[in-house]
DNA sequence: CATAAAAACTAATAAGCATTAGTTTTGCAG
DNA sequence: CTGCAAAACTAATGCTTATTAGTTTTTATG
């Protein structure tokens, strides 16, 4: 039988890891199974076993490749010499896009990673961690030099990141409403709420 | 051995469903054994079908619980003559009061209803649907007769849903910033945000 | 104290799971 | 066109799962 093919720029275990993604989001990790997963790919299940470790494997790469994206982006914002508040709203606008263009990815890392295993759970959380208390410095930063209201900066940074996760409910009404225009509102909303 | 005794006001099948709320939390509902469960209640897990049905009906009963509170406190709240912005309030209000002291339920309601069978999944979402509606229609008269700022009705109410549900990241924090102060920043941040 | 129902127990079933072993097919390099 | 490595296949293993059956213990009632 033919094998998997790879398509120009996607080698074979990154089309395998794309499809886990979808899996994973539709079913939940546990309830997904290998079989699905192969028939998802068009092979049987042990021919997955050719080019990836495990069904555990998978689940990290696409947690840590998010978890990366956006501490390359947060990365980058903190050395650039914008005011607070337009580094908050980049950091938003990136936030969204990577919601509407990783969707399955985004979505497994923010609701499977509780299946990671150890030591990678750890590692995931602490990243995770991390990068809130970044925000939250950011916020803090904002609100001395008087850019924000005076807020609890925990519950600020909260409603944000709350919010825009929140758009994994929207994904259904894509049609309706542009992606652009979605972003703008949302951004908008948020912004003009702590913008002093 | 000894039965499992019930509490003043809670039957058996009360305490086995609490603790599922707890247990289907922390590991997701697919993960979670009925072995694991039983050994939470402290009994075998055979014994616990004297007293349930199967391990989807504990989750039915927990997802409709959450789901008929929130219906219950919305038909109550358009039965009375408040404005828009203090309508939306209380509604928000109920939902950080939920959020906090129904935990474990609340969160099983959000992340593990995928895991209902039909027609039950059908009716969740249905209910979730219909609930979503009345919430955008209220948000569309206060932005008619001018309560609230001019904006995409759906996006802001995905945004306070959204920002209520994010508590849920928030538990660890609980001791550091008292429940009334977490209410009322809250509060403040969404209308301040939203009313005119 | 006897009796009956409720609820615990142990043992067993059947299905589904991720994964490994061993084999055959495919496709590219020389 | 030959040979080798990559990747597919089939078959099998061992484990875990929810749930049922059948039995014994506990609890409440008269």
């Amino acid at each position: 039988m033919a094998k998997i093919k790879p398509g120009k720029n996607a080698s074979k275990k990154d089309v395998i890891t794309q499809k886990a993604a979808a899996l994973f989001k539709s079913k939940g990790f546990s309830s997904a199974s290998m079989r699905e997963l192969a028939e998802a790919v068009g092979v049987e299940a042990p021919s997955l076993y050719n080019h990836i470790g495990s069904k555990s494997e998978l689940l990290q790469a696409i947690c840590f490749k998010v978890a990366n994206a956006f501490t390359v982006y947060l990365d980058a914002t903190e050395n650039n010499t914008d005011n607070h508040a337009t580094r908050l709203e980049h950091i938003i606008r990136f936030h969204i896009r990577m919601m509407l263009e990783h969707f399955d990815e985004v979505y497994v890392a923010n609701h499977e990673w509780k299946h990671l295993k150890e030591p990678y759970l750890s590692n995931f959380l602490m990243q995770r961690r991390g990068y809130e208390k970044r925000l939250i410095s950011l916020m803090e930063g904002g609100i001395a030099v008087e850019e924000f209201k005076l807020t609890n900066p925990y519950v600020a940074v909260l409603t944000i990141l709350s919010a825009v996760r929140g758009l994994e409910f929207w994904q259904q009404h894509k049609k309706n409403i542009s992606s652009q225009v979605l972003e703008d509102d949302m951004v908008n909303l948020l912004l003009k709420g702590i913008n002093k």
